[in-house]
DNA sequence: AGGCTTGCATTGTGATCGCAATTATCGACT
DNA sequence: AGTCGATAATTGCGATCACAATGCAAGCCT
């Protein structure tokens, strides 16, 4: 304890909202909250060094986005648990907005993105190498939406970007259990070659099959029945804002 | 003024952060508040008789809802404008999940829901003969999402509250333009019509060409120049709460 | 000894206060 | 008389306090 309190003079870079936002959207993303377990205001503005205040506000916006889901009767929130009939809504949404969104994004290319890309995907191939699973959760989601954000399509994006909050800690979890080995990766190259000649059909076509993969390895874990309240002892361990 | 503050007493029906959000959704989808006006959380909050708090809370749903906006340097909110781009895109979305939606809903339909949407129908048929644009965007709200509602897909109807959400200050201000003669109800009867035989492809042809004819219209007034910041001395008249 | 109740700690919610920044309004100066 | 600058008002953000409700756990009674 005994931080300082510089009184957070100027209104210098972003409020505190926002980066409480990011700390929570990330450690879902990347899958260190898991699902299922409760988490409170009060201890997350503990362990992010502020007050509830903005962490009331950056809950709000992840419960909008249906990225925490708060009991009605409770009032207290958690990470909400994936049903087979959450996921399958889920794989349907993305399977139509992501490959457009790749589809848009291919006549746009250039060769920064393609480079940028390529760096994302070898730290991705590298993360798969040392079976670091949070890396490779951060890496492909910047692969994903480095291409999405090309498309230049602001209310998909959102809804995208929604949608990937929605499965994130399932992502995470699941991936953490089949183990790295198995992480789909090769559509990537695809996906590059694609968006390197700018053809779009074979962005969509790229993505929609990455998606496949991935969600197959979702649906089955689901299926398996690691649908409710996993991760046991779960420390939230949010990323330090 | 001299409101009487009861001390809120019980913790009796819902939270007053969400009466706050149900009546600025209600305003935004049945138009109430124009587009491009800027609000503030002290006058919503006085005009609703609550204290800033619970507006900012709801505020904050709406806005990670893109329903209200939030200008970057000023941090003043408003509700956002129509772009030519922004309508294009929220067709699009519209026109894969609220026709999928009814597709789902139709094979669950039942002799109570077709009752309950001749009722709203015949409101909406009412409104419209009578001119009463309002009324007519309630009933109209209520058909779409009585029927959807039916899909019990929660993920997919949230998305499509989402999209409502976001065009339906201007479904308003245009069809408060066109003025109600030319407003599409006809395709209410081919939906409902579907989803008494539980015909999901007939229904999911039904909204698909409802959606279309309302788009179109909305596509005309935005290209003709009302995508940005109407309404003029908009009173903001928030429904009471 | 087991089930139930009482007490305390924690939670979410709302109100109020303080602060910095922007906006609006009005006065002064050329 | 028109434009610029300074003061006052309003705004959003964050912190703290207050309160009702819930969760948890220890203690009591039979």
């Amino acid at each position: 304890m005994a931080e300082q309190k510089p009184r957070r003079s100027l209104a210098d870079s972003r409020a505190v909202h926002d980066q409480v936002y990011d700390s929570i959207r990330q450690a879902l993303i990347t899958g260190k909250i898991a699902p299922g377990v409760g988490v409170s205001l009060r201890s997350l503005a503990a362990e992010l060094g502020v007050s509830p205040m903005p962490v009331r506000d950056a809950v709000r916006r992840l419960v909008a986005e249906r990225a925490l889901a708060i009991n009605p009767a409770n009032k207290r929130l958690s990470v909400p648990s994936l049903s087979a009939e959450r996921l399958e809504q889920l794989e349907l949404a993305r399977q139509w907005i992501e490959p457009e969104l790749a589809a848009r994004a291919a006549p746009r290319a250039d060769e920064a993105l393609v480079r940028k890309l390529k760096a994302i995907d070898q730290d991705l191939e590298e993360a798969l190498r040392v079976g670091d699973v949070d890396r490779y959760m951060v890496a492909n989601h910047a692969f994903h939406f480095a291409i999405y954000e090309r498309a230049g399509a602001e209310v998909l994006l959102a809804m995208a970007g929604g949608l990937w909050l929605q499965i994130g800690p399932f992502m995470r979890v699941v991936f953490g259990r089949v183990g790295t080995g198995s992480l789909p990766a090769d559509r990537h190259a695809e996906a590059m070659d694609a968006l390197k000649t700018r053809d779009a059909e074979g962005a969509r076509r790229a993505i929609a099959a990455d998606l496949s993969e991935g969600m197959d390895k979702m649906r089955a874990a689901v299926e398996a029945g690691a649908g409710l309240t996993v991760a046991p002892a779960g420390q939230t361990v949010i990323t330090v804002l």
